[in-house]
DNA sequence: TGTGATAATTCACATCGTAAAGTTAAATGA
DNA sequence: TCATTTAACTTTACGATGTGAATTATCACA
C-alpha cells in the first residue's frame, strides 16, 4: 500500500518545485515584480495551483525565507566546528554573515526586510529558524565574555549589538551598491573588528 | 503680471498636497498597498492628475523620502551648534539618529530600504540630501580623529561603520518589534557607546 | 466499468499602474 | 467683448495582478 506514501512524495516534490521557482524569481526580478503567474508559468502549472500549496503569495515568500535561514544557520555552524579560539571564531562568524548576505543580496533583504513588512507576526519566534540564527551569535558572544576576553555586561545586550552591526554593514552595501564605500572587505572587517574591540574588557 | 507667478504658486501647492497625502498613506498603509487611485482620492483630483506632477510612484516615491532626508539632516544639524566637546557631539549625532528612526519608522524604510529597491541610481549621489546626511557623521568622526582621539585611520571607513552601526539598531529595532531586545535605550547606548570605544586611539 | 476522492484547471472579479485621447476653464490678444 | 491659445484636469482604456468559486480531469479501488 505505498500508493498514499507515493502522492504524498509527489505532493512534496511539486511543493519544492514551486518553492525553488520562486526563489529565482524572487532573487532575480525582486519580489514584487514576480507575480504568481510568472511563478506558475515557470513551473508549468496553472497560477491558482500554487494556492493549493500556500495560503497565499506572502506565505510563499516565508516559505522561502525559512529556507534562507536554514542556509544561512549551516553556514555558520560550520565555523563552530574547529572553535579553538572564541574570539577568532566569533569574528569569522561576523564575516560569514555579511558575506552570505552580500552572496544572496536579494535572499538577505528577503528575509530580514522584505517579510517582516508582511508578517506582522515576523519570524523570530521563540525556537524559529531565525532565534536560532541570533541564538548562534549570542552563544559565540556568551563565551567570550566567560573567558573574560568581552566585558562582563549582559549576554543579550552584547549579541545583540554585535547583530547590530554586521546587519547595518551588510544591508547598506546591499542597498547602496554605489556609494564610494571604502574598499568592501577592509569595511567589513573594520566593522567587526571595532564591535569586538569595544566589546572587549 | 503676477498670473503666471500665481499659477505657479497654485501648482506647488497641489503638488505638497500630493506629496504629503503620499506620504500618509505610504506611512500608514506601506507602499504597497497605497494605489495612485487611494493618494488621488484622498486629494479628490482623478488619478491620472498625479502624473502632471510626478513621472511614476517610484518618482513619488522618491520625492517623499527626499523630504524625510531633509528632516533627518536638519535633526542632526540642529546637534552641531553647540558642539564643545567631538566624541560627545558625535555620540548625540547616533542616538539622534536612531531616534529619528523609531520616531518615524515607516518614513526610515522608505528611505533607506524600500526606495533603493525602486531606484537602481538611489539616491546617495554626490551633493544629493543623503549625501549630506553621511557628510554630517562623517564630519563629526573626522574630528574625533583630528583631535587623536579616533585611532589615525581612514576618515571615509570611520564613518562608515559608525553608519553601519546605527543603521543596524534602527532597522532591528523597526523591523522585529517583537523581539526580546534589551531593553531599548540600553541597547541604542550600547552600540553608540561600543563603536566609539571600538574606534578610540 | 463505475465510483469516489483528490489534484489541477478554467473562469471570473475587483484592483492595479499608467498611456492616450478628450474636455474644460482660464489667460491672452484683437 | 469675443476668438484663440494654453494649461490643467478627467475620461477611457489596456494589460496585468492576486486570488475565490466553480469546474474538470486523473487515478486508485470496488
Amino acid at each position: 500500500m505505498g500508493v498514499k506514501e507515493r502522492r504524498a512524495r509527489e505532493k512534496e516534490q511539486l511543493r519544492q518545485q514551486i518553492l525553488s521557482a520562486a526563489r529565482e524569481l524572487f532573487v532575480n526580478e525582486g519580489y514584487e515584480n514576480v507575480s504568481m503567474r510568472k511563478i506558475a508559468n515557470k513551473i508549468e502549472y496553472s497560477p491558482t495551483t500554487i494556492y493549493l500549496y500556500f495560503k497565499d503569495k506572502a506565505d510563499l515568500l516565508d516559505s522561502v525565507c525559512q529556507a534562507t535561514l536554514l542556509n544561512l544557520l549551516n553556514t555558520l555552524e560550520e565555523l563552530k566546528r574547529d572553535n579553538t579560539n572564541s574570539v577568532e571564531t566569533l569574528r569569522k562568524s561576523g564575516r560569514a554573515y555579511v558575506e552570505f548576505g552580500l552572496k544572496y543580496p536579494q535572499d538577505y533583504k528577503l528575509t530580514f526586510v522584505i517579510r517582516p513588512q508582511f508578517q506582522e507576526g515576523l519570524g523570530l519566534e521563540e525556537g524559529s529558524v531565525g532565534a536560532q540564527v541570533f541564538n548562534y551569535l549570542r552563544a559565540m558572544v556568551s563565551e567570550c565574555i566567560q573567558q573574560k576576553v568581552f566585558r562582563q555586561v549582559d549576554v543579550e545586550t552584547t549579541g545583540q549589538v554585535m547583530w547590530s552591526a554586521v546587519h547595518g554593514v551588510t544591508l547598506l552595501l546591499i542597498d547602496f551598491p554605489d556609494f564610494p564605500w571604502a574598499e568592501k572587505d577592509t569595511l567589513i572587517d573594520t566593522v567587526i573588528d571595532t564591535t569586538i574591540k569595544g566589546l572587549q574588557a
